[in-house]
DNA sequence: CCCAGGTCATAGGCACCGACTATGACGGTG
DNA sequence: CACCGTCATAGTCGGTGCCTATGACCTGGG
């Protein structure tokens, strides 16, 4: 399901935010660099493929007309999520020599750490950060080897080198279609039993997620844990797809699952006598972090769990 | 601020997130409605802009690298966003006959009635819908002849021909700038008095936040307001923009302010005297209405409010 | 009363970008 | 060994968006 495509001109829609902020089709234009009659084109362009009038133009400026304040706050939303992409994927480039380093597995990657950027961007605007994706294991690589200044993991146990300190904790979900006949048990009390010889769509060997879940169901059998129906998916966006599709139980991170399960789109399976949650850590090298990274724990430390020390 | 020009290509993300979903640059291709050269080219463009490598490309598809996943998962962020705001379009046209006709004023439609469409598009698909956004009066009026099947309105009081219904509560939030003088007392007790004098950035006359403003400080001075410094700007994001610069405090929607002022950008000051609250109603002309406009009011009713009926 | 300064719209020219078709390279599979 | 599916490359063409230059029109000051 592909977005419509007179919806495609993102810089329009950022240029109707200034419009609207300025007044002036005009001093929009200035602001983003173009000409005056670019930007009354472009603004024409986007009002004819939306269908609905959006300014109101006089000689002393343009306002927005009431659909056209609808519209402005919706594509706030718009804006704000491709500013917060922005920022993200400028934390991932590799080219250029950053003053913070930082390696996150992807579940803190994705949900926690933009939030936490946002504060330390706060309050030091112009600092250079970058931040690498991996799995837990090669983030530990790379504080090991200090090619990162602080590490996020999600993995359950930390490497006796390293500093470590609970910053959040993380769940896996067990999500089926709403179609899909365990779906009418989900909440009724389903035993691991009852999951294990579904069809489980779990992540690659290696990935914290997996290692999780395999290191749960053999806490919970009491033994080496047995899956014949086990299929590994490279990421998390294949699996709620398969899912989706019927193509049996997800294992994934509660947060991804969240949205699709509020929107009522996959349905989480409650399973009594699994324990699936998992401490999400910072780890870093040696002594209590000093500077920007001192500063980028205490946001994180700020956020949804405090939690005690356990350096060692 | 304007957006970087690097994020500007809205399908070639949204075709990301197809790549990532079923793994093929080919299916995604077709999914999109487009060649497989033309998606290739397009996604190597996006990595290349984005200056992040994003898939691992083999002979048996293609998979996300784990800066990849990072990425996307920002990237459904704004691709989620881009659907909403389409959707809330789709109603705002005028070009077509809709089965189900509302006319809501600016607070209900910008941050209550898109969940609440949701939720109506989940058990009726293909129902359509038509949105008009106006100020409460017009909202009124609509209803009142007919042209829309169910209005919702800001204003405290609702005409006495038409029958309504609470469905949540608003709070208008008076906002300056951090730097402003007035920030520093903005917890500690300020009575209105030490408002009134200040340069008021209100929205036009006519409109329910400025009437319900003026109404609030009527009762609460007990006399008609004499606001010497009052401003009328023409919309929200006007009067956002303007207080950011220091113009002076501005009368919003507590909704509108909510980001800004979670972000630290704008300080809302606590007055005392003022009760600036206002109910929520649903409006529609004779008996309790039935069919898709029922299911509406019934999908208002289930949201943060459950209220009482004060039909008449 | 008229002119200056501001607004937005229109016209013509030009470069770039993105899509299409056709083809090639490569690996896994029957 | 041949076939199918994957992605990449080459060449062409149309559309789109930008620019400069100009016009039309209010508003406000002299």
């Amino acid at each position: 399901m592909p977005l419509p495509p007179w919806i495609s001109d993102l810089p329009a829609l950022d240029l109707l935010l200034s419009v609207a902020e300025t007044g002036s089709v005009g001093r929009a234009a200035q602001a983003h660099g173009i000409t005056q009659p670019s930007a009354s084109a472009r603004i024409n362009r986007l009002e004819r493929r939306l269908g609905v009038p959006l300014l109101v133009r006089s000689r002393r400026g343009s306002l927005l007309t009431p659909a056209g304040e609808a519209v402005v706050a919706w594509t706030h939303g718009v804006v704000d999520a491709a500013q917060a992409l922005a920022d993200g994927v400028l934390t991932l480039r590799a080219d250029r020599q950053a003053r913070l380093r930082i390696a996150a597995s992807l579940t803190v990657a994705e949900y926690l750490l933009p939030a936490w950027l946002l504060t330390l961007r706060r309050s030091h605007p112009d600092l250079d950060i970058s931040a690498g994706v991996a799995n837990s294991a090669d983030v530990c690589v790379a504080v090991r080897t200090g090619a990162a200044d602080l590490g996020f993991v999600e993995s359950p146990d930390v490497p006796a080198d390293l500093s470590a300190r609970v910053v959040g904790e993380d769940r896996l979900a067990l999500v089926v279609a709403a179609a899909y006949p365990l779906a009418a048990r989900a909440s009724s009390g389903l035993r691991l039993r009852d999951v294990v010889n579904q069809p489980l769509l779990l992540r690659e060997p290696g990935s914290g997620t997996r290692d999780t879940f395999l290191l749960a169901v053999e806490n919970a059998l009491g033994a080496a844990p047995h899956l014949p129906h086990a299929t590994s998916l490279g990421s998390t966006t294949t699996i709620m797809a398969t899912v989706r599709a019927g193509g049996g139980v997800g294992v994934i991170s509660a947060r991804a699952a969240a949205t699709a399960v509020a929107a009522r789109e996959l349905v989480e399976l409650a399973v009594t006598d699994l324990d699936a949650r998992r401490p999400l850590h910072a780890v870093w090298l040696g002594r209590t972090p000093t500077g920007p990274a001192a500063e980028l724990l205490t946001a994180a430390l700020g956020g949804p769990t405090g939690a005690a020390a356990e350096t060692g």
